[in-house]
DNA sequence: TTGCGTGCAAAGGTTTTGCATGGCA
DNA sequence: TGCCATGCAAAACCTTTGCACGCAA
């Protein structure tokens, strides 16, 4: 059972790397448009399974959303959380150190060992619950979809 | 905005007591089938979702597979977060002063606005992770299902 | 009587699959 | 040349929605 190199999955597993955090498969498809139609709905999924279940890339589900997909390279194994405004909807992508110490916390008093790519904190964001953007500054990653 | 007191939705909240831990929207209406079939699809998910508004089940996504409720006896269940295992199913109710203290840190430094009632944590718990079940105690109130 | 709740069917979005063709080694 | 990979279309799956009718208060 040999793999084969193709064009379509050289350009998925190009997108993949480039993407910031995760990434849907809609978008891979959306940005595969844009290079010239380059790959299939079928072969984007087909090469994502794969893809994972060779642990490059990591699946993950937020909500009851489609799942998202997201490239294990050395910068981007930092584990993150996901915060979802339930009123706008928004998605924050969350790489802070305070919630290591949580996993840790949880870990160590409670003996449970959080999953933080399945994870998804609900909630309002600054904009939803009138709050200023930032009172505070945080050594974190941010980004917001 | 009066609310009805229906037949679908008395045996649709007798079969979510009922349930020992979480159960699937097919779940409940191959139950409902052999009650001889007093609810529809549409009716169930319509009273799924309000239901979950109203704090009274909580919904729950394990991997990529359809979305899971839980009933939620305690009405108390607004002020502390959730551990749910995605191996044994089990719910764990937590209430901790480390959560009190995550709750503040993402307000302050990220201004979002954590919802703590409709947050499921993600992970595994000791008895799946094959981890000692107290290797350290906090100050806690812990509650399993 | 009022208007929320229901059922049916159709649509919605995401993901998978069958089958013939295309392309890497 | 031998297989694996691809594309297309259709199907599978879960969930939501439109609309007319039914039913609780």
């Amino acid at each position: 059972m040999r793999e084969y190199s193709t064009k379509p999955r050289a350009l998925i597993l190009e997108i993949l790397s480039k993407a910031q955090g995760h990434i849907s498969a809609k978008e891979i498809i959306a940005q595969l448009k844009n290079h010239g139609q380059a790959a299939s709905t079928a072969t984007v999924y087909r090469t994502l399974s794969m893809l994972e279940a060779q642990g490059v890339v990591k699946k993950m589900t937020v909500g009851t959303g489609p799942a998202c997909y997201q490239y294990m390279s050395e910068r981007a194994c930092q584990e993150h959380f996901h915060l979802k405004c339930t009123e706008c909807g928004a998605l924050i992508h969350l790489s802070c150190e305070f919630l290591h110490l949580l996993e840790n916390h949880i870990f160590e008093k409670h003996a449970f060992t959080i999953s933080s790519g399945k994870t998804v904190i609900y909630g309002k964001c600054a904009k939803c619950a009138g709050v200023d953007e930032k009172s505070g500054v945080c050594e974190a990653s941010e980004h917001r979809f």
